[in-house]
DNA sequence: TTGCGGATTAGACTCATTCTAACTGTGTTG
DNA sequence: CAACACAGTTAGAATGAGTCTAATCCGCAA
């Protein structure tokens, strides 16, 4: 079910949005409230779909333009697994992701700072990374009560 | 500049298609040719213009057939990045990649046994992982002699 | 020599994503 | 108030990596 975004969540989309000189809409709105509800990483597609039940005017060009201005300024993360669709991801903090064979399904994976940096060591001088992406790939038997 | 397989690759070549009951045929040993003669991660696209060099009649679809059974029998990876062009590595070594935003180019990096253990470790009890992709993506101002 | 099956081929097709050009809505300036 | 600027939205066209299809090729066995 889609509710609404708590205030502490309004505010946190127009904080980032402002911060990086853009405005909040309706559909900016309308699309975060979808990434939150169901932290199941979505596709665009499946933003688009779930979006229109609430705003049926809403346009997937425009689905495409927010979540790439999320990713923009940092609210969201992008999820790619070899080529299937991009998904999205509200989950901020360092993780990794888990994608069931079975399912298709991901899951995050909780980083730890020392493996974080454990990973970081292996880079030899000269190479700079900002971006770490770590995914696994196989089954999980997990019951899983939230794919988070 | 393309040169001819050494024996041994040869013989892997064979080894590898045969374990798998399929052929080697000169359009699998131009394209292997082609992986092993410069490790520099190519696409599709460039693997076929290589090849082509050395065989004009080959045509793309031959050059993806060829790699999708190279990486069902195991003897090249694919390796993703966002959704840009798959491209093929043929070193078998677990090792992560690098990405370089600057030229776009990717480089292997070795990756120790215990970092990979320390990083199946963080995987709940349920989740059984075939496959750990690992891709850094920032800048290196590497020399860069080998791009591998 | 005929037939079988895997491999190759050109070209059509798919589909996620990007691009384009028109339109909207809001705020600003004269 | 009217004209304008301008970000955001929209539908639909365009792109391009990858896949599919159907015809052909080729080596080998009967």
């Amino acid at each position: 079910m889609i509710r609404n975004l708590t205030e502490q969540d309004k505010e946190h989309l127009q904080e980032a949005l402002v911060k990086s000189g853009q405005k909040v809409t309706p559909q900016r709105e309308a699309v975060f409230t979808v990434l939150l509800a169901e932290r199941d990483h979505p596709t665009v597609d499946e933003v688009f779909h779930r979006a229109r039940e609430v705003m049926p005017g809403l346009s997937l060009a425009t689905v495409y333009n927010c979540l790439e201005t999320f990713v923009g300024c940092g609210l969201v993360r992008q999820v790619n697994h070899e080529r299937e669709s991009t998904r999205y991801c509200p989950n901020l903090a360092p993780h990794a992701h888990f994608r069931d064979k079975a399912t298709g399904r991901v899951h995050d994976i909780e980083l730890p700072p020392e493996v974080l940096k454990s990973l970081r060591s292996i880079l030899p001088p000269g190479f700079d990374s900002e971006v770490i992406e770590i995914s696994f790939h196989g089954r999980a038997q997990a019951k899983d009560t939230h794919s988070n």
